[in-house]
RNA sequence: GGAGGGGUUGGGGAGCGGUCAAACCCAGCUGACUGUAAAUCAGCCGCUUCGGCUUCGCAGGUUCGAAUCCUGCCCCCUCCA
């Protein structure tokens, strides 16, 4: 059993802000089990890492004992949050709604206990919400209210549009934590006027207000913006081993940081000491594998973790080839074939090296062509039938042509 | 209903009759270097049989010549009502 300080803690931990801190303390001291919501809107087909800080605070009351509610928002959805944003988004299809919400389940097990999590839609309630239910609770929110937010009043200032339904969707969340008697609702800093409205809905209910708690957002690799599929800038759940690792090791020193407050499950006595450690000359690349590390293990599992680094660190360090390379065979009809059609040669399909030969041509010029580990500068090069060699295109692609 | 502004290569955004495959920024790619796919520096960034060819919302037209001018259409935005 863990004493009240400890599970502060550990709850409190990267967290930007609760509000009210009070309510909150004074809720963990009721040790009565809370429900604790988070909404994650199915808009693109995969979680990717910047979900994961909302998902692993979740993961820390479920290990409390406290009742963690997944709310899928495939009715907000339709709406589009408009938070942070400066232009209405589009909307997205049931169907795809759908599809997506099935994937987000499959992946959020990766970090929540599947048996303790309760899975909501909160389209089981819209759905059957009357047109007049709808109005009435539209009418709690005044416009006023409303451009009180910085993005819409940004947008209301800058003669941009802001269309209708894009108000509802603070209420249709806040509407949410009603239906769900949340105790808590845990969003990104960028949701905290709609979590708020979660207690204005709450309170003109008769319901006891929620605690919001909001948690910072994830900055994506670029190291500036918001991770997004759609700035790609993120790290896929599902990405493969070696893409993830990649990723990690291509962010900044600085953003490396973040991550660990962010990401890492470590204790902050660790991560303070990586950073001494940086600040008395150590190289960050090594506390960068580590956190490549422990992300891969996370998604993927041990074995796969140390592969990976050993793997990028005998292609990147000691500048190896790969360990595998894919094999392709190719019939060609003439005696040879030059070097530019061969690496834009359609029937690579997805291995193809260059999606044009002028790409191809580039590609020698800037001599980031080579065969068997052999530069090739000379644009008028012909692989001769029958020949078996590996070629490398920039650093990433490597191929293993059989030409017949 | 009326008045105006606009649609340019992945995104942003110049160009407003030839010198435009189209400035510049971002993203992306490549190389060098390195401590990594960090940082930095340099180059590239429509297609091509390297002669050219096809692109600037769509369709026509004027011109020796159009992303640039005209006509129609589609789409977006703002203001007034």
């Amino acid at each position: 059993m863990k004493s009240n300080k400890e599970i502060l803690e550990i709850l409190e931990r990267g967290v930007e802000e609760i509000i009210p801190e009070k309510d909150f303390r004074s809720l963990l001291g009721s040790k009565k089990k809370l429900i604790i919501k988070a909404g994650f809107d199915p808009t693109s087909s995969d979680l990717h890492l910047g979900h994961t800080v909302l998902l692993n605070k979740l993961k820390q009351f479920q290990d409390l004992g406290h009742k963690i509610i997944f709310l899928i928002g495939d009715f907000t959805g339709q709406i589009g949050d408009p938070s942070g944003v400066n232009e209405t988004r589009p909307s997205v299809s049931k169907s795809d709604l759908k599809k997506n919400a099935k994937t987000y389940t499959e992946q959020v097990f990766k970090i929540l206990d599947s048996k303790k999590t309760k899975i909501e839609y909160n389209s089981s309630w819209f759905d059957k919400m009357k047109p007049s239910e709808i109005i009435k609770l539209a009418s709690s929110m005044t416009v006023a209210r409303m451009l009180e937010r910085d993005d819409f009043s940004k947008r209301f200032k800058g003669n941009r549009p802001i269309s209708i339904h894009e108000f509802l969707y603070p209420l249709v969340q806040g509407y949410d934590s009603y239906a769900l008697k949340a105790d808590v609702e845990l969003g990104g800093t960028d949701q905290k006027f709609n979590l708020l409205v979660g207690r204005d809905i709450q309170r003109s209910n008769k319901m006891k207000e929620q605690v919001v708690m909001t948690m910072p957002i994830l900055e994506g690799l670029d190291g500036v913006k918001k991770m997004s599929k759609s700035l790609n800038n993120y790290i896929g759940l599902k990405e493969k081993p070696e893409m993830m690792f990649g990723k990690i090791m291509s962010i900044s020193d600085e953003l490396m940081w973040k991550y660990y407050d962010l990401l890492s499950f470590k204790p902050n006595k660790d991560i303070n000491s990586y950073k001494a450690e940086v600040k008395k000359g150590a190289n960050p690349m090594e506390f960068k594998i580590l956190l490549g590390e422990e992300i891969v293990e996370r998604f993927h599992s041990k074995k796969a973790a140390q592969d990976t680094k050993e793997e990028f660190k005998n292609r990147f360090s000691k500048k190896k080839a790969p360990s595998k390379i894919k094999k392709v065979s190719i019939k060609i009809n003439a005696e040879d074939i030059s070097l530019i059609d061969l690496l834009a040669e359609p029937k690579l399909k997805k291995n193809i090296l260059c999606s044009s030969k002028s790409e191809a041509r580039r590609m020698i010029k800037q001599s980031a062509v080579k065969i068997d580990n052999n530069r090739i500068n000379d644009e008028k090069f012909f692989v001769k039938k029958g020949s078996k060699h590996t070629f490398q295109v920039g650093k990433h692609k490597h191929l293993i042509i059989d030409l017949t």
